[in-house]
DNA sequence: CTGAAAGCGCTTACAG
DNA sequence: CTGAAAGCGCTTACAG
């Protein structure tokens, strides 16, 4: 059925070595032959066998992307899909597929997670999410080369981070320009399991905005925030109860700014007439969706491929130096933080497009 | 550096054939070497080697999943992700790893693509996405088992899709038992590039709403849709100065929802108090930011680990009979549109929580 | 410039 | 119950 290099060879009459030469373009074959065989080739419709080549090179060329889909949280955040297509195409432009891995049960361990942690399957792994490090230190051990992206782990080499203390300091210094004096700060609030996953990003970020707050003598108030319970109703309840014009609401994550806005739509409120709002992160389909959201701006499918390229040189030329990075946002001035002396009424007259 | 079977058989004085057999728990090994094999092979830190058993087998243990992701069109749908990861749920639970393939450039058919397609890699493919169907002749030339999830392909077997004219029916109905009796429908315009891409789904979902609007003699106004472009910006205004509170808006995409509802908030417009707002369509997300949008609603993680279980099926009993499915969502009636008698105030006093 | 041969790591009929 | 051997499809030193 699959046409082979033997049957090739056979078809041609000449050896293996000869076809295996022919069709990779390696010196050692007479042109007019090379011609032929490779025409040949083609009209029988031959593929190489994946397996075979990577057993000769004991390179598998499939690298993973380990993502965070266990039980108790089936869907990681999906805005990691945009970062997961631009690891994409950086893998495949240097001739490697993607391998799509999922923590299995945390508390299991790897113990029934994916084939890959149990036959040599991968060349690399790239670690997209946060987990405790005694499963961090597991993939190490199982998979050979590690990046991470985005992960509470951080070295000197082989790492790709956010400057999330960088996007606080932004939206709270331009919370300041734009003349507000009362902010108020919505993040997670640190409970057990929910800090493993998100400690660093989320205490990186008010970090930031506390540096340029405290530096202008402008108070922060947090506020906790559980968009998935009853709970957080009812904050947001006691929330948009007490907000005014004079407030801008910095929040960490383009979700919490979503749910925000939905649920003060329903209550009435509208930023940035009824408050301020910016936030600390966006995502593709915020800027497509919402591009009138004042925001600090993450280019993540650049970062995948960034995670991509740091991938292929750590295979290529393991020996060489590969430093940890850090990646800088972006301020993008929307249409939900005008500062608190701006006419509400110019507001609505302008309309949703905020884009120059 | 990496065990192999030999080294083991090494180790342990038994022949190869012995520790394959005892690792593999077929019969043919007295119990206690099985066990002294295995103890080894635990110490040794023994991993099959993937590559030379996919050679022997003559499957390679990789299932891929095709999404568009070209130059012109970077990002696909990030719902797809949710899909995914179902998916992957799916096929990790049958032993087998996933593979993120893309389209690569439209035009120049599959040339400058994955590895995927010009060797052998995958023991089958699922198309999560839509293509000109020359595209889908090759994906099927090149590769073996394909099954296709929420794509313009439809055939008797190996097809799964989600019910868009049900979904449209659902909401006009559900619109029409508030009370409405005036509906817009806002889809994409049927522009060339966009129409292959949404099409089928797309006129699907209208189709089902003008059934049911004009069995009841209400209207239908559809207004088209362009949410990237600056003449998108412009209709949604148009469509703004002439709202009112006895329209029902209905749109096809959870995206749409979301456009809508962010340039409505910024002209001071808020749902259900000023026009009502339904969508055929949600995803996680939704649920989780947005959960008072009046929907249908889509278990997509459900519909990819139903993919995963139709492949599995065509891989293991290629010869039984594998019907093509239509899967119905589910209407969740949320606080966007409460009918046009409703008095607006008590909608302000209810709150963002319109969860039971 | 080309053919015959070894070997990557595994599985599995085939003898003993 | 176990060992010696063939073979999956490919690549690559080694002779000629």
């Amino acid at each position: 059925m699959t046409v082979t290099i033997s049957q090739i060879a056979a078809q041609t009459r000449v050896s293996p070595r000869a076809v295996s030469y022919a069709l990779n373009g390696q010196p050692g074959v007479s042109e007019a032959t090379r011609q032929r065989i490779q025409q040949t080739a083609r009209e029988m419709g031959y593929r190489p066998n994946a397996a075979a080549r990577s057993m000769r090179s004991a390179k598998t060329g499939h690298i993973g992307v380990l993502v965070r889909n266990d039980n108790s949280d089936r869907l990681t955040h999906l805005m990691t899909f945009e970062t997961i297509l631009g690891i994409n195409q950086g893998l495949e432009d240097a001739g490697y597929v993607l391998s799509l891995v999922r923590i299995g049960d945390v508390q299991k361990g790897l113990s029934s997670g994916s084939r890959v942690f149990t036959e040599q399957v991968l060349d690399g792994i790239i670690v997209l999410c946060e987990m405790p490090d005694q499963l961090d230190r597991k993939v190490q051990r199982l998979i050979p080369n590690v990046i991470w992206l985005e992960s509470q782990s951080w070295g000197d080499q082989y790492c790709l981070r956010r400057d999330e203390a960088e996007a606080g300091r932004l939206c709270a210094q331009h919370m300041l320009a734009l003349g507000y004096r009362s902010l108020v700060y919505i993040n997670h609030p640190g409970n057990a399991s929910e800090a493993d996953r998100s400690a660093y990003s989320a205490i990186a970020r008010l970090q930031g905005v506390r540096e340029v707050a405290d530096g202008a003598g402008v108070p922060v108030a947090e506020v906790p925030f559980v968009y998935d319970k009853p709970s957080g109703f009812d904050q947001m309840a006691k929330l948009f109860s007490q907000i005014t014009p004079e407030v801008a609401v910095v929040v960490g994550q383009a979700y919490h700014a979503r749910w925000l806005s939905h649920a003060a739509s329903a209550a009435g409120l509208n930023p940035p007439h009824d408050f301020g709002l910016c936030c600390c992160d966006d995502g593709y389909d915020v800027s497509m969706m919402w591009p009138g959201l004042s925001r600090v701006s993450f280019d993540r499918y650049g970062l995948g491929v960034a995670a991509a390229d740091m991938m292929c040189q750590r295979l290529d030329r393991p020996d060489d130096d590969c430093p940890s990075q850090t990646v800088a946002g972006q301020w993008v001035p929307g249409n939900t933080a005008w500062g608190p002396n701006h006419a509400a009424l110019s507001a609505r007259l302008t309309g949703p497009d905020s884009r120059p």
